[in-house]
DNA sequence: GTGCATTTTTACACTCTGTGCAAGTTTCTC
DNA sequence: GAGAAACTTGCACAGAGTGTAAAAATGCAC
């Protein structure tokens, strides 16, 4: 990645209400980690899992290898990064519902929400891919467990706002990992069913299977209820 | 790991119906694969996680770099065994449980029969060591993940044994993923409260905690069921 | 036991990962 | 524009992980 002038016109989002201008600066390393993460991404569909090297990608990114590791530890760390952007998103939206909504109805939403398909779609590929390696699987396998960790934070948090009592722990960690658990689990269902479709159709039944899971988590996995059983 | 006659007397076990006899190089290769992971939990203690090599466990077991390799593929690996065993025997008893209990309380079942000392000690110790130090935390994050998976295949299993019906793919899925969250919720809570104490009010506890985690699981975490509110 | 097939260990060579360091560039601030 | 701060790069080095072929250990038949 060459210095300067050809960073993308980035607009600054106007999400938060924090304008903090954008300088050169970041936009360049905006720029640079976009560029390694779209190059591993591209090697890893061309090459395959485990067929290319760092050395690989910064090339292609046109980076040195050591800039790389500026960047990222490992390669699957790169790749995980669109895991972790599609995980932050979700957070993000858990974030945003009433403070006073039970938290499982808050992630049902939360996670409903990002059933599109510009939000998914990285996140599906990379998903599908991760199947078949294990190096990959076992970033992905961490890229859920912060975001479990970062829901405990979140629901604690708003629970003692709205409340001024404690959540118990257990209840707040249980229910946090059980909730990502089950998304998790309608993702692989998704997978097995459709693999990476991404058809309007195809995106309403992931929608339905996430809604379904958070069912059965709230009815306590009652054995009698089998809810919507339509499969495809 | 001096070839021949140091391996120790281990009698053949009499727990499955297979009595294999026990050959010279098996015995050999699980007293090699003991004294790999002795060595490495050893290394693991005195020096902490991070500061030694596979070169440093591979003195310490008295074998060459190049064995080490042949049975484990990184220190982590190495380390991971203990958690996998620990796992593997959680899998044996949620297995021998009568075939008509439904899977939730099989899974309470067998967690609570696993928290004794002798084999709760190793896990536990690695448990914390991981907290702390990524590489291993992924490790053991990949075992549960394997365990989940086992789960699923063994209640799967199990169902289409009784009944002869298939048990739908996401509830099966999220019902174990949200086992095994819940068991790691209650995990955690425990070393929260106690650290790494074996004794039996602090065994007692964490029994308590797995019973308590299944059981918001199958009340669906209602918000109102506080449950044992005993926190130490 | 001897001889031979099979399995396991080992040394060696090699590629790739990941990190510290110091020198070179770019960007920021004044 | 000059100096400070941030970022990139090349270099060197320790360690991970793997293929290969030779040596050692074990199993098996006689």
């Amino acid at each position: 990645m060459p210095p300067t002038q050809n960073a993308p016109a980035i607009p600054p989002r106007s999400e938060t209400a924090e304008p903090p201008p954008p300088s050169r600066r970041e936009l360049n390393k905006a720029a640079t980690r976009q560029a390694i993460t779209d190059a591993a991404l591209q090697l890893l569909r061309s090459k395959g899992p485990g067929n290319f090297t760092v050395e690989d990608i910064a090339d292609a990114a046109a980076i040195s290898r050591r800039t790389f590791f500026n960047y990222f530890s490992s390669t699957e760390a790169a790749l995980a990064s669109v895991t972790h952007g599609f995980l932050d998103n979700a957070l993000a939206q858990f974030r945003l519902r009433p403070a006073d909504e039970p938290i499982l109805e808050s992630a049902r939403a939360a996670l409903v929400q990002l059933a599109d398909p510009m939000t998914v779609a990285p996140m599906a590929e990379l998903y599908s891919l991760a199947q078949s390696n294990p190096q990959l699987n076992r970033s992905e396998l961490e890229a859920w467990d912060h975001c479990t960790a970062e829901i405990i934070d979140a629901a604690r948090e708003r629970f003692a706002r709205t409340t001024g009592e404690e959540l118990d722990e257990l209840y707040l960690r249980a229910l946090a990992g059980s909730i990502i658990s089950c998304g998790k689990a309608a993702m692989d269902v998704w997978f097995a069913e459709r693999g990476a479709d991404l058809s309007a159709t195809s995106l309403a039944r992931l929608r339905q299977l996430l809604i379904d899971a958070m069912g059965l988590l709230g009815s306590g996995f009652t054995p009698t209820a089998n809810l919507s059983t339509d499969r495809h």
